[in-house]
DNA sequence: CTGGGGAGGGGGCCC
DNA sequence: TGGGCCCCCTCCCCA
């Protein structure tokens, strides 16, 4: 058992467990663990895609197609699920506009405040309050009790994530909060935490009898009000001017110090403490609530760590308004008895070090889950990382999980263990459950399939412990036919229970629904995770191993995994030697043809990857890629007027001859503002051309004569050419901006003594640029 | 920093 | 429909 757990418990925490909770309290896993254990990545539709959709913000253009948005009717309520989406499953990163303490105005509206850490210090604030510099993300609202919790919102590097704990049916509403290591950096309470300090200060009320103007009364006062006065999006018109009622106020930036409006100060919690869980602290007044009544009176604008929304929504559209006693006002009450030290159940065994090995594969996570259910652990985290060796499962012993996972999952599940459907429903999930259809258990097929899954394929499973949904048939049965694949040692006894089947036929991802399109009479396949096409239903198929994980081709002497059989063959030379591939100039052998097409663009001469900022070209992307890096550093031709920078000296000039736009010279000509973006957009692709390059190096030769500046722009014109809409008027003024600022480069930047070379060595010449300024 | 090679992953096409 | 083959891309390592 999962100490942690224990000491929710023993923090008097419900831990009642929802139908759907699959045994496993992913609430309790840290940033590093759902990193690492999560599996599905559904990334935002890109929104510049969406073009049939003018009318649409950007954050509604970027929600992912199995994700709907709740309307009220023409108000964003709410983001609910179009399909079955599994546990495990990554939304994000989250996007919005970044702030720091220098760029954070103070009467900033913080209703979308989400508060990104580095080093233990706050980084910046991402503020999804604009919905056309945020993502869809804004629109999640906030759960307000752990049951209702099926997102975790999670730090990765400085970017912002949404895990699914617990498989979403469609139609199910996505209800939002901060994972328990996030949670303790913005000093939020974890929800439960939130929860049932809220009840104990209700009851603590009915009790004692209230003494008036407590903060819950205010806030309830204000969030009836607010109800009252407005059923609306915190973010309308009207419901921005009443931005101090800050239960309506989600995502705020919590600060410990009442008067600090510096978002770098020292607004997280030290260390908590990781002893025996402490008493739990009286819901009497401390220094968070006096700062809430400061708050208040000072009306500064929201102070509550509950990141909710739905005092700001009708009644009628929130669930949790409906169907739970903890709402929102109560909140800030139970914040009111939260300080850094009071969170006994915040241990080191929560914190990101307790990850698995590196190696295990997402799905190994999930199996662990699985078997750490059939166990009988309540908690995943602990089965995960359980130290002990033994791998195999068995009732008695529970799962252990250690670093060899990978290498030793060939006795991931023995299966004298579990003899009978019988026994399969031991550990079943609810049969409410959906995450039957993507994360194939014991629990999710049905009995008879179970038993039949046990009963009858056991023998004829290769022991991948690893690999996930069993609607991924590839089966690794085959592989013991081929002389090079894995062969059924020590496996005999082994399951695999991803690969059961219902009934004949696999279950899993194939039970998914999938968009089917036809272009020329012929069908699409999409795929429902990140919408690829495919116009063959079996590479769908394989493609969606890349989401779930699913690695069915073992090598048997190395135990590494892969997803096609074809990668196994290729990957088995590595351990024969064999090199089938010559090259007929050299005679030097290979073993893939792909390494071999790269070794033979060495007598072809080929060169095909060419930097576009200088001559520099190469047989490998990747080294064009290792070598762009010399370019990518600040610009070294910085406007003094205006942001703008350039590589090449000349750009500048062009820049600054009447197209700077805060430039307070009077040119003869003087262009209207689209007239200097269009101009100045022709001077970055000029400054990025191999054009600039060379006229900069020419000018440091002293060779520049007019003939060549205007070869040189010719080119240019070319590379540019269906920017400029046909302004010849135009054009001739950048390209005698051009001339002019190239004699100038000449004269200023000419070295007769050492003449810059045009070819290679002229990314040396940018790098020295870069150095001198 | 560049260049060469090894290896793995994703996907398309064909049988 | 699933498997096999092939190609391209990418990353990594090392000289």
């Amino acid at each position: 058992m999962l100490t942690s757990e224990g000491s929710l418990q023993s923090s008097g925490v419900i831990t009642a467990v929802m139908p759907d909770t699959q045994d496993v309290d992913m609430t309790s896993w840290s940033e590093a663990e759902f990193e690492e254990k999560c599996t599905y990545i559904v990334k935002d539709q890109s929104p510049d895609e969406d073009s049939e959709s003018p009318g649409k913000t950007r954050a509604v253009r970027s929600l992912p197609r199995n994700l709907a948005l709740k309307r009220c009717p023409d108000t964003v309520l709410g983001v609910t699920s179009k399909e079955l989406i599994p546990m495990g499953t990554r939304f994000g990163p989250l996007v919005g506009e970044s702030y720091t303490n220098e760029t954070l105005l103070k009467d900033a509206n913080r209703k979308y405040f989400w508060r990104v850490f580095s080093g233990g210090h706050l980084h910046h604030i991402l503020d999804g309050l604009n919905e056309e510099r945020s993502n869809w993300m804004r629109y999640v609202n906030p759960a307000c009790s752990a049951e209702q919790q099926n997102l975790v919102a999670c730090q990765s590097g400085l970017e912002i994530y949404f895990y699914t704990i617990r498989p979403l049916q469609p139609g199910q509403e996505l209800l939002v909060w901060y994972c328990p290591e996030f949670a303790r950096r913005c000093n939020y309470p974890p929800l439960r935490q939130l929860v049932t300090e809220s009840m104990s200060n209700q009851a603590q009320d009915k009790t004692t009898g209230k003494r008036g103007h407590s903060v819950s009364e205010i806030l309830r006062k204000e969030t009836s009000k607010s109800l009252a006065s407005s059923s609306r999006r915190p973010d309308s018109p009207l419901s921005q001017t009443s931005i101090p009622m800050f239960p309506l106020c989600p995502r705020v930036v919590y600060p410990l110090q009442p008067h600090s409006e510096s978002i770098h100060g020292p607004s997280y919690a030290p260390v908590p403490y990781c002893g025996p869980p402490a008493p739990k602290r009286p819901a009497v007044s401390s220094p968070v609530t006096s700062h809430l009544h400061f708050t208040l009176k000072h009306n500064q604008g929201p102070i509550t760590a509950k990141p909710y929304q739905e005092s700001s929504l009708p009644d009628h559209v929130h669930p949790g308004l409906r169907h739970t006693p903890y709402l929102l006002p109560h909140y800030p009450l139970g914040l009111s008895t939260i300080l850094p030290h009071s969170y006994p159940f915040y241990g080191d065994r929560l914190k990101p070090h307790m990850t698995l090995s590196s190696q295990l594969l997402p799905f190994d996570s999930y199996a662990h889950f699985l078997h750490a259910s059939a166990s009988g652990h309540k908690d995943l985290t602990a089965a995960l990382t359980n130290t002990k060796q033994d791998l195999i499962l068995s009732p008695t012993s529970g799962h252990k999980g250690n670093k060899d996972l990978m290498s030793r999952r060939t006795n991931y599940l023995r299966i004298p263990n579990i003899t009978s459907s019988g026994d399969l429903r031991d550990f079943k999930h609810s049969p409410t459950s959906s995450v039957c259809e993507d994360f194939p258990s014991p629990s999710t097929s049905t009995d008879s399939s179970m038993a039949t899954s046990l009963r009858g394929t056991l023998p004829s499973l290769a022991p991948r412990g690893g690999s996930p949904p069993e609607g991924m048939a590839a089966s690794s049965d085959c592989l013991p036919s081929k002389p090079i694949s894995a062969t059924q040692s020590n496996t005999e006894d082994v399951m695999d229970l991803r690969k059961t089947k219902r009934g004949g036929q696999t279950i899993g991802y194939k039970t998914l629904s999938y968009p089917l399109t036809r272009q020329n009479g012929k069908i699409r396949y999409e795929c429902n995770i990140c919408g690829k096409i495919f116009g063959q239903l079996s590479n769908l198929k394989v493609h969606l191993r890349v989401h779930s994980g699913e690695r069915p081709f073992r090598c048997q002497t190395c135990s590494k995994d892969f997803t096609q059989l074809a990668h196994l063959q290729k990957h088995y030379l590595v351990h024969t030697g064999e090199k089938p591939h010559e090259c007929k100039v050299c005679h030097k052998r290979f073993s893939s043809t792909s390494n071999l097409k790269t070794h033979q663009r060495l007598h072809s001469g080929e060169r095909p990857y060419q930097c576009k900022l200088c001559p520099a070209r190469f047989t490998q992307f990747v080294h064009l890629k290792l070598h762009k890096r010399l370019h990518t550093g600040e610009r070294p031709h910085r406007c003094p007027r205006c942001p703008r920078a350039y590589l090449h000296y000349c750009s500048l000039q062009v820049h600054l001859q009447g197209f700077c736009p805060l430039s307070q010279s009077s040119p003869s000509h003087k262009p209207s503002p689209e007239e200097l973006n269009r101009v100045n957009a022709d001077i970055e692709r000029f400054d990025m051309s191999e054009a600039a390059e060379r006229l900069e190096a020419m000018a440091a030769e002293a060779k520049l004569d007019k003939g060549n500046v205007i070869g040189l722009i010719k080119e240019m014109e070319a590379q540019t050419s269906g920017h400029q809409d046909g302004a010849e008027g135009e054009n001739m003024f950048l390209k005698l901006s051009i001339y002019k600022s190239a004699k100038e480069s000449s004269a200023l930047q000419l070295h007769p003594s050492s003449p810059l070379p045009l070819r290679p060595a002229s990314i040396k010449l940018e790098l020295g640029c870069i150095s001198e300024s």
